[in-house]
DNA sequence: ATGTATTCACTAATATATGAGTGAGTTTTC
DNA sequence: GAAAACTCACTCATATATTAGTGAATACAT
């Protein structure tokens, strides 16, 4: 007669424990980011531009886990902030290709230093082993859920 | 010469992972919050409000990771839709105590069975072993990050 | 008691998320 | 080669997130 709630739910709230398990990871990093005025979807574009070159939305959208309004949006503010360049490709004009302007660039490498030091206490403090698990076991967990 | 970026990010992004993670598991779960017109928060909130009993919104917030504001918005309009109710304490004035209506507490039993399946076939497709494993690292990164 | 600090829910402004949809541009089919 | 199917970036409406700040209410120290 314990545990008869009239809605028994036996499963606790998984994708809530994910959601604090990441705000306690980007609370490390969204200090560093307010810091250089960049947002941390703007990060994840400028990072991922840096190690793949120029984009196109829809590229960057799978890549960023952005939804297309969202990235609308985001590649429109930072256009006016002159971090990425936009060009209609003349063999296709509905695709578009996005690349980062070179002062992004510069910006970037002032960054990337802090990022990684950022990263460095965190695993600092979780231990190797620990992280490795975790990025096992989440990589595991996309695939597994994938298609 | 090969790894020699500008820019050097030797780790990988996180919290874009845990994302990615986060939204896979989700979409197994919006289908079923939307078809009851529920946005994910407000079933955060009411699963939270179900187990626990009635709560004020500090507490609801820091259960639910959700932050003041957002919070503000969704009972609200949790209030209008006659999801919740929302009294003044008489012995504080700024304190409110918010709990479910009947008819979201039927809502909820309706509902209750179909997340339970829902986490069943999570767990069928992910293994036992592996959720369980899941659950553990996530708690464990929490604690480790807390403070 | 009375001024001070704190707590609490809430607002304001801006950025992003979600779900639906649009039109221009390209590919496919017949 | 024209219509149909499709792709792509984008818009629209609404919900939520983030950061800063406000006013009313309570607790606390003098």
């Amino acid at each position: 007669m314990s545990k008869t709630n009239a809605t028994s739910l036996n499963h606790r709230n998984l994708p809530l424990l994910m959601l604090k398990a990441r705000e306690h990871v980007i609370a490390r990093f969204r200090p560093l980011l307010a810091e250089h005025d960049l947002t941390e979807q703007q990060w994840r574009i400028i990072r991922v531009l840096l190690e793949s070159g120029p984009l196109e939305p829809r590229e960057i959208g799978e890549l960023c886990g952005l939804s297309s309004p969202s990235l609308a949006g985001v590649l429109s503010r930072m256009d006016e902030l002159g971090l990425v360049v936009r060009e209609r490709f003349s063999t296709d004009q509905r695709r578009v290709r996005v690349s980062l302007s070179a002062q992004c660039r510069a910006l970037a490498k002032r960054i990337s230093p802090q990022i990684e030091s950022t990263y460095e206490a965190l695993e600092a403090r979780l231990g190797k082993q620990f992280c490795e698990s975790l990025y096992m076991i989440l990589d595991e967990l996309i695939l597994k859920l994938k298609e």
